[in-house]
DNA sequence: CGTTCGATTGAGGAAGATCAATTAATGTGG
DNA sequence: CCACATTAATTGATCTTCCTCAATCGAACG
């Protein structure tokens, strides 16, 4: 079974798939362990091929830049990444933009729309990738013969509600250089976590982008980046700068330290 | 005590919330026209009947200061607020502390245990007040029973992932006056849509609890309500500068305004 | 009535934003 | 494939905002 379970293939392999899918949803996540904000490869696989079976979701190819759902628009679908790679974008009435968040395989899009019955947040591809799309009635319906599947929604919410405080926190404690390091540090962490390879990221996010994501200017980021590989705690592919080589995830943990030992115990 | 939320024990003892019991929440919203992250004072009574209909939660009545959970505590109970006010305070393992939510009177509290089967933060109550405790799987056995119960707790959920983002957005896209300005705004607002009166806040916060939350230290929160003040967009009781009154909330949205006006489009 | 805690206000400094110039990558049409 | 145009990234110079440090004031409390 499952075979379809295969994340389609993406051009650019950065990866995000190629995890074999077949296991036994319940009883592997409980052999795992997933523990708080952590989904391991192999419960995300486990709720993947739970879903699947349940749901047999429609799948959708997006490709970068396409948006599956925008502010405003009709709630009725939830979506789970299955490969690729998404940002959330939110919008304040007069304008001001910001990505709130990051979905990478294995997490649910769509929750904030449930509330009022619209979504407030824009999702937008930022790579090649497959969503699964859930009908929302068909999802509590199926949840009603399993209970797995109501367990699996309800820690995808608490997940993204942990994520957001933690987010919420790193901009509010930590100073820029800080910020940019746990940011490579949390999306190394957030490869390892599905079984890539995390000593490489591909940020498909220009300085803009993860400067608006991390609360400064473009400019900001660069300058965090530069010092970081200055301090050869990250490398530069020899060909253009959205290839980040981090030949000790660690050395990102001590980077940050380091940025908050100065003035120690802030706030 | 208790000025500013309905009185300890029963939803329908204030005459602004009496609501029949057993209405279901998503017809009475498409009544009372509630949008996204906003819960009504209907809404919200008719939640909170439906629980103690179903559930008949037991009632604790807690006291400035207590936590009714903490981080790492193993998850079981969820709460709903009846009355009073707490924060929500995440702490990094390096021991950074931030304040990431404010809860009120009908606001649930702890789904972020749910994911990691324990708690990721700290819930500390503000002032007196009850919270009503409930057995997360008994209160899934009672969803099981009554769909409107699930349909209450997934939009409880979804508003606080709504919420968080907005927050987000106030933090990254904000200077400091406006910040405060809009945190005014949307407590007086808070107030509004339960029914309460919204001219009058009485923080029960230390200015470094604001600027915590806020993002920005004491002395900055003190000058941006002072420049609030001389700009007759708030003004102090006579006595003691914890009592804030709004004249008119609309001047709020107005001040924010000005905040981002001189470099118009930022980011 | 003094002690303590919180709030206010000012002066100086530092982190980061803004402005601007340069360089590198990417894309396009000939 | 190259010249050109375009967009992204880097780096430097200034300027602004907000933080830090410090002094003062007010309110609450034993």
């Amino acid at each position: 079974m499952l075979s379809q379970d295969a994340p389609v293939a993406t051009p650019h392999a950065s990866g995000l798939m190629g995890v074999p899918s077949q296991s036994e949803p319940a009883a592997l996540r409980a052999v795992t362990g997933a523990s708080e904000n952590c989904a391991t490869s192999a419960s995300i696989a486990a709720t993947l091929a739970l879903v699947n079976e349940r749901l047999a979701p429609q799948r959708r190819l997006v490709h970068a830049g396409e948006e599956i759902y925008q502010a405003g628009e009709r709630f009725g679908n939830l979506y789970i990444l299955n490969s690729g790679f998404f940002k959330i974008v939110s919008t304040s009435p007069d304008g001001r933009e910001q990505v709130v968040s990051l979905k990478f395989r294995g997490d649910w899009l769509g929750f904030d729309g449930i509330a009022g019955a619209a979504y407030s947040c824009n999702a937008v591809a930022m790579d090649t990738g497959e969503v699964w799309v859930l009908r929302y009635e068909a999802l509590l319906a199926a949840c009603a013969a399993d209970r797995g599947l109501l367990t699996a929604v309800h820690e995808a919410m608490s997940r993204e509600i942990g994520r957001d405080r933690d987010s919420l926190l790193s901009m509010c404690t930590l100073p820029a250089d800080a910020r940019v390091a746990e940011f490579l540090r949390l999306w190394a962490e957030s490869l390892a976590r599905r079984g890539l390879r995390s000593d490489q990221i591909t940020l498909r996010m220009t300085r803009a982008e993860i400067g608006n994501y991390l609360g400064m200017t473009l400019e900001t980021v660069s300058r965090a980046l530069s010092r970081l590989a200055r301090d050869k705690v990250i490398c530069f592919a020899t060909k253009g700068r959205r290839d980040v080589h981090i030949p000790d995830v660690a050395a990102l943990t001590v980077f940050v330290q380091h940025c908050l030992a100065p003035q120690r115990t802030l706030q």
